[in-house]
DNA sequence: GCAACTACGTTACATCATAACAAGCGAGCT
DNA sequence: AGCTCGCTTGTTATGATGTAACGTAGTTGC
């Protein structure tokens, strides 16, 4: 079965403790070849965008991001990371988590593609942390209920708001 | 059935021709009934936002508002315009677009009390209309997941981006 | 009437996001 | 090599969205 400490993209590992070097070399290897198959250049400012959001399961906002790029002695203006996080998000990459203004990578970005694999976040609003799941058939259910209203569905955006279990346990005493 | 030129609160009610004088009056004669119920006080700033969204079925910004009391003779800066919807949408009469950072009035604000029905929106990315619906059992089947995984639910939003039966008949021409 | 609470008005500021334009870099061509 | 075209970056400036803080005014309950 899924092990949260040997499956970095299994249901709600962000929560669980794992092997996070791990996590971040499997993402970060499947973006990489991701780019080489589609094309797309990952530019050292992307690449290194894409690690900041992989360091840390929390979602960070743009200006979150500027400040570790500017940390890591790379002088930048918003825009810098704007274009970066828009890279990653259009192409599977990142999402951005619109609850929050505020983007996280993607656990599984070898799926992405062009289309989408109707991802849903639980956010926890003590910690930031954000675990990506499936929104699956329940989206696609959604999703057709409002194709017969006529509608024509390009995105479903799925954001659960609660509390993750070790803010939980931590709150319980 | 459900006749949208007669049942404001019929899903997709905002995409389809529906008397809409008779859409505002009800959903406001739904709120003041609320308020009296609940012992809220429906101030005249808080009633002319709520007729302000209502007026619309489009999602308005916080300063489309702001600008449309300003146009009512009503001289206001921003706090006025946010502490009206944050109390709208505090109590069921109103909901938070988070993918347009923008508000609409809700089409049944008789259920929503204090708890939540779960609403999901169609969101028309050409029009900015937006049209209620419920995200019912779907939306339920995501929630027990995330319960499952030791998260506490407490909001869930679900937003369909696309495009509305009126727009997909202009764009086919 | 008076205290406590809620709502309002206003100033100032914090945060999030993008338009516009010049400069640099890389891939493919001759 | 040198050229050119398109994508990426650097930089300035500004727009859009959201809130903290504080004093005033109205309302409720005693």
């Amino acid at each position: 079965m899924t092990d949260p400490a040997s499956d970095p993209a299994a249901p709600a590992a962000a929560f669980a403790r794992h092997d996070h070097g791990r996590c971040v070399a499997t993402a970060r290897a499947s973006v990489e070849a991701a780019c080489a198959e589609r094309g797309l250049r990952l530019t050292p400012a992307r690449a290194r965008v894409l690690e900041i959001l992989l360091d840390s399961h929390q979602a960070l906002g743009a200006y979150d991001v500027l400040e570790r790029l500017r940390a890591g002695g790379h002088p930048a203006q918003p825009p810098v990371a704007y274009r970066a996080l828009d890279f990653l998000v259009a192409n599977g990459f990142a999402h951005r988590i619109e609850k929050l203004n505020a983007f996280v990578a993607c656990v599984h970005p070898d799926e992405g593609a062009a289309p989408r694999h109707d991802p849903a976040f639980m956010i926890c609003r003590e910690c930031r942390r954000v675990a990506e799941t499936s929104a699956g058939p329940a989206a696609a259910s959604v999703a057709d209920a409002a194709r017969d209203l006529g509608f024509e569905v390009e995105r479903t955006v799925v954001e659960i708001e609660g509390v993750c279990p070790d803010c939980r346990r931590k709150a319980a005493r």
